[in-house]
DNA sequence: TTGACATATACCGATATAGGCATATATAGT
DNA sequence: ACTATATATGCCTATATCGGTATATGTCAA
């Protein structure tokens, strides 16, 4: 067996460094195949095939515009991955500063609304 | 050219979903290898390697105790990745849910995972 | 139709991954 | 010493990725 397929969820998907520039230049708004292969410089072949993945994945929309795609960002897809570090984003807080970290955490997530307890201890 | 290493970054070491299992279990407290080989139901050889990539991203700290090796999350690796996704936080949140304002956000945000330059200048 | 442009896909090569099995290394106990 | 336990690593196979080159598909214009 290989790798878990890349099209498998928006983690593997994003993993590609390549993806994820495709993704952060339609972040600055939809935009055809070409000006992906002219901003990235990457060869087009190799635009499509990311975009395909992107699109396998439900990270990217496509729009068929006369001979030219427009490919838009679907951050949606994306939330997965955002939950699942969330749970860890105390992790690193607590590392560096403890409770100080942890509180003004607190303050900025008035309404982010957590429903993950935390995991306490074992044995 | 193969997929970019598993050990290249946080964001590959992560998409495999027996990592983020054993992530998972360590967010629980520290834990030897054969505690994660019994909770995960894994073969022990390849929760030794899964360890070892998760090592050397820096996601997981060691520390021997006898002939045990206990392992510890140490979720501040995972900071990039969430610094990225943070970024597409309001593409999914109903509030934000105009794309002219996800994009208008999205524009002038900081991304950091960033990794090559572009030489595309257009717009 | 022919030609130019835009994008997708087929094929190929090189890489290295995940997982299995066997074994090496290391420590603890007898 | 030897044995049991705990973990890491080496070798192997099958898979499928990424990137490249060439080509197919599709669309507009003359």
């Amino acid at each position: 067996m290989a790798r878990v397929a890349t099209t498998a969820d928006a983690f593997n998907a994003v993993a590609e460094p390549r993806r994820r520039q495709i993704l952060d230049v339609l972040a600055g708004g939809e935009r055809p195949v070409n000006d992906l292969v002219r901003r990235l410089g990457l060869a087009q072949p190799l635009v499509s095939k990311h975009l395909r993945v992107l699109r396998e994945v439900g990270l990217v929309d496509v729009r068929d515009e006369g001979r030219q795609r427009i490919y838009r960002l679907n951050g949606r897809s994306l939330k997965p991955i955002h939950d699942w570090v969330k749970n860890y984003e105390r992790a690193w807080a607590e590392r560096f500063d403890r409770l100080d970290v942890v509180l003004e955490e607190l303050k900025g997530a008035e309404h982010t609304g957590k429903e993950q307890g935390d995991g306490g201890d074992d044995e």
